[in-house]
DNA sequence: ACCCTCACG
DNA sequence: ACGTACGTGAGGGTC
């Protein structure tokens, strides 16, 4: 077997991919689509040709000897796009990181160095392969080159081996002959001339018949039809010079070493690395395993598998300063705990025998009493081991998220990665793929131990400079005070969970279906078709073509069927009045009555759970159920909070912050007037449109009070002119008015805004009270939209933030007051500004008591904070 | 997987 | 001129 070279037309494969791929951008807005279907075609010809040998030849940006001898001649590099030719150096970045050779010559096209390198592999006795998309190519086909060409049919990727047969059989002629033919034809593409007046079925008839060009004019009176004759005869310079043009250099002066065109395996760190930052998230998960053994460190590891060793093991680490630990456990129970002592010193323990769940999560708890336990995630082991306290603890996944709280997760790779010198530790998904744990733990146990040793490697080695980063950046505090002890806080709200009437729910939502029913009649009655009213494609066809309701609104894929928009439209016509009904029917009947009823647990309970390194401000959010989005502004909605209760004996007492936000604003803006009018006034807006518009407080209208409620809104928000006029449906000029003339009554507070934008500009960051970061990166943009975004979220942050902050504070000596008192009464839910706490009747004053007191004091501000607290026997009536 | 819509603070 | 309010999560439709 003869070794073989795979040589590739790199601009020619890149532009098929360019045009013929949807393209994509990665997160940091870098177009990728190219580089990636040119990975895709490439791993797919590796997979087929399996070469000895590979080489990518791209032209240079510098004319050629083509340019000299022809001025129109344009080549291959004319008219590229932008975002295409930027993917060009990161398609040459990509294969550089991949090992790949580059062959490039200056003066010469992409074709004349693939040329060279054919005839001269083929010297050598190599078998060529050259994938490109170009058919000149072809000219260069032998019994030991083979021409590729990938063909895209229905989306469909083909690929035609052209042979020196297939070349015949194609075209008529023998590959040389590709040339003259090309003389002959032209080629607008490069502005080669041919001679006019012969398309391809002449030239092709007077190559099959006189072999070349030089020949056929040495026979031209024989040549047919009279018009062809004629024009080689006058044109025959021409033809020449499209035939030089078109001849593809074989014996250019390109530099060119074998031993480094050897095909190694292709991914490298660095390639692994490009392709993460470029976001080809399949290719990645494709060529995973490969990427895991080739890339990443191979870390070793104990397996500690009998209980005397285990024993053994669990004393050691009781003296050591600090450990790293993780339990791998779902819902139905544990599978694997590891344990790292020290760098060389990792320990996993499969769950087996004497060694079970319980056993090994009592073995981690007493751990967290002697000693630092840390973890990537504390809140997830707090599930089943019942670690002592906020002390004994450290979480990495908290950490890191406080240190940059703009990332989707806290793996324990990427961690390594960030705060380990750059290491890179295989992934869960290299390790165990999507498999869950459960199946893992029957087919693929050493991945499960390897990913529990991982974890607790990281969770060991990353807790040092995590505190030393925290530290640095003044966020220790906010750490140790706020969101370490957050975690068990929470934890003992999601073991809690609310008392869900399920017969009541499914009642409720028996309900909406009749009036559901009812509106999706009347509503395609009115259409004139039945058609499916939740899609807000077929409503938008129905409602701005077939009804000619008039003012269709953009969105990216046809019209807007938003309740706004249509509101503003036509909120006359039945057919729109029903629709909003319908809607808020259906969506009431599907995420909530349907959906909660879905996932309450054996226990009577709903258990959601709060996420504490989700937002980008601080806040906790809510998921599966999500809780804090349950109705509560439209009476219909806000029934179905009936269906929270207490426990047995017990009553809700529910306590939310009135206004913390502006008051939080009032505070760190240091406005006199904004805090005069807290110490005075029990209507904030009443008071703020009575100064704004400057009439006595006792005779502002309603209107004026909702439009200094909606600027009081919009200035949390970040003011803009144009929100708050979309807001109130008031011209952006009246919206400026407003907003000047607030600032106007509260300098101070543009003052502060005003400092906000440029204090995050300068640092990167915007900052909370308690010193909480959050990165701004669209401060520094070019982008007009992205930097107005960056300038409203630099005025947010800190003030969502600090509420954020605020409420967390009160949450955990809430929960501290409900222990140390020795009470029964539990937190269960928070809602941003709100705490809801199942409190035993027995109980009642005191509970009330600490509420108030721990949140009003939670922190001390130039204004009160205030707390509206109602107690009630189900959510709805505590509110 | 992504968009649209809509529920909450 | 750009085309927006800040922060979330879930369900349904579409490709």
């Amino acid at each position: 077997m003869n070794r073989k070279i795979l040589l590739i037309d790199g601009h020619s494969i890149i532009n098929r991919a360019f045009y013929g791929l949807p393209d994509l951008t990665n997160g940091e807005g870098v177009h990728t689509g190219a580089v990636y279907g040119f990975l895709t075609i490439l791993f797919r010809i590796l997979e087929e040709e399996k070469p000895d040998y590979l080489a990518v030849a791209f032209d240079v940006h510098a004319p050629t000897f083509r340019h000299k001898m022809y001025e129109a001649y344009k080549g291959t590099r004319h008219a590229m796009p932008e975002e295409l030719r930027s993917q060009v150096p990161l398609m040459q970045e990509m294969l550089r990181s991949m090992g790949v050779s580059i062959a490039t010559l200056e003066g010469y096209e992409a074709d004349d160095v693939i040329g060279t390198l054919a005839r001269r592999s083929e010297a050598q006795g190599i078998d060529v392969t050259i994938l490109s998309g170009d058919r000149d190519l072809l000219q260069l086909v032998t019994d030991h080159v083979m021409v590729r060409l990938p063909k895209t049919v229905k989306g469909q990727t083909t690929i035609e081996d052209y042979h020196p047969q297939q070349v015949l059989d194609r075209f008529q002629v023998t590959p040389p002959q590709i040339i003259d033919l090309k003389a002959l034809m032209g080629d607008s593409s490069d502005n080669i001339p041919g001679i006019p007046g012969v398309g391809e079925k002449t030239a092709t008839k007077i190559i099959v018949e006189y072999g070349t060009i030089e020949n056929a004019h040495d026979h031209l009176e024989e040549i047919k039809p009279n018009r062809a004759m004629e024009s080689l005869r006058d044109h025959y310079d021409l033809a020449v010079l499209s035939k030089t043009l078109a001849t593809i250099m074989t014996d250019s002066p390109v530099e060119f070493d074998y031993e480094k065109a050897k095909l190694g395996s292709l991914f490298t760190p660095e390639a692994y690395e490009l392709c993460k930052r470029l976001e080809f998230k399949n290719l990645l998960g494709r060529f995973g395993e490969e990427a895991a053994r080739n890339t990443l460190e191979e870390l070793e590891f104990f397996v500690c598998e009998d209980l005397n060793g285990c024993e053994a093991l669990f004393e050691k680490a009781a003296a050591c300063p600090h450990v790293g630990t993780a339990l791998l456990a779902d819902e139905s129970g544990v599978y694997e705990a590891a344990v790292c002592l020290g760098e060389k010193e990792v320990y996993g323990i499969p769950v087996q025998g004497f060694l079970t769940g319980e056993y090994l999560s009592g073995k981690l708890a007493g751990l967290s009493g002697r000693t630092i336990l840390s973890s990537m995630d504390v809140k997830s082991m707090l599930k089943h081991a019942d670690l002592s306290g906020p002390s004994g603890v450290f979480d990495c996944g908290v950490a890191a998220y406080l240190l940059n709280p703009l990332k989707s997760a806290y793996t324990y790779d990427d961690i390594a990665k960030e705060y380990l010198n750059g290491r890179l530790l295989p992934s869960r998904e290299d390790l165990l793929g999507k498999m869950t744990y459960e199946r893992a733990a029957e087919e693929n146990p050493e991945g499960l131990h390897r990913l529990g040793c991982h974890m607790a490697y990281v969770a060991f080695a990353a807790r040092e400079p995590l505190a030393a980063a925290l530290r640095e950046t003044g966020m220790y505090p906010v750490y140790e005070e706020i969101e370490n002890p957050l975690i068990f806080t929470l934890d003992s709200m999601e073991k809690a969970g609310i008392r869900v009437k399920g017969e009541e729910l499914k009642e409720y939502g028996s309900r909406l279906q009749v009036r559901i029913k009812e509106l999706e009649k009347e509503i395609c009655a009115k259409a004139g078709e039945e058609f499916n009213i939740n899609s807000p494609k077929q409503l938008g066809v129905i409602l701005f073509e077939k009804m000619g309701i008039k003012g269709g609104k953009k969105t990216k894929t046809g019209y807007s069927t938003a309740a706004d928009i249509l509101e503003k439209l036509a909120p006359e016509q039945p057919i729109i009045r029903d629709i909003l009904e319908y809607r808020q029917l259906t969506k009431l009947k599907s995420t909530y009555a349907d959906g909660l009823a879905d996932v309450i647990a054996e226990d009577g309970r709903i258990h959601s759970t709060f996420n504490q390194t989700i937002t980008a401000t601080g806040r906790i959010s809510s998921t599966e159920p999500n809780l804090q989005n349950i109705p509560v502004r439209m009476e219909l909605g806000r029934e179905i909070r009936k269906v929270f209760v207490p426990d047995d004996g017990c009553v809700f007492l529910d306590a939310d912050y009135s206004q913390i936000e502006l008051r939080v604003l009032a505070h760190m803006s240091g406005d006199e007037n904004l805090i005069q009018a807290y110490r005075e006034a029990q209507d904030i807006h009443r008071l703020t449109a009575s100064q704004v518009f400057h009439v006595p407080f006792d005779e502002v209208t309603s209107l004026q009070r909702r439009n200094a409620k909606a600027v009081n809104f919009g200035i949390v928000y970040g003011i803009s002119s144009f929100g708050l006029s979309q807001d109130l449906s008031i011209t952006r000029k009246e919206a400026a008015e407003y907003i000047e003339k607030y600032f106007e009554t509260y300098p101070k507070i543009k003052e502060f805004l005003d400092r906000s934008v440029e204090d995050a500009k300068e640092k990167g960051y915007a900052v909370t009270m308690f010193g909480r970061r959050r990165p701004v990166p669209e401060l520094s943009s070019s982008n007009f939209m992205q930097r107005s975004f960056g300038e409203r979220v630099a005025m947010n942050s800190p003030i969502q933030g600090t509420a954020a902050d605020i409420i967390k504070i009160a949450m955990n000596r809430v929960y501290e007051r409900l222990k140390k008192e020795g009470l029964r009464s539990r937190l269960v839910l928070q809602v941003h500004d709100e705490l809801l706490i199942e409190t035993y009747r027995d109980e009642q004053e005191r509970v009330a008591a600490i509420l108030t007191e721990e949140m009003t004091g939670a922190a001390s501000l130039k204004v009160e904070l205030e707390v509206d607290m109602h107690a009630g026997e189900t959510w709805y009536d505590a509110k």
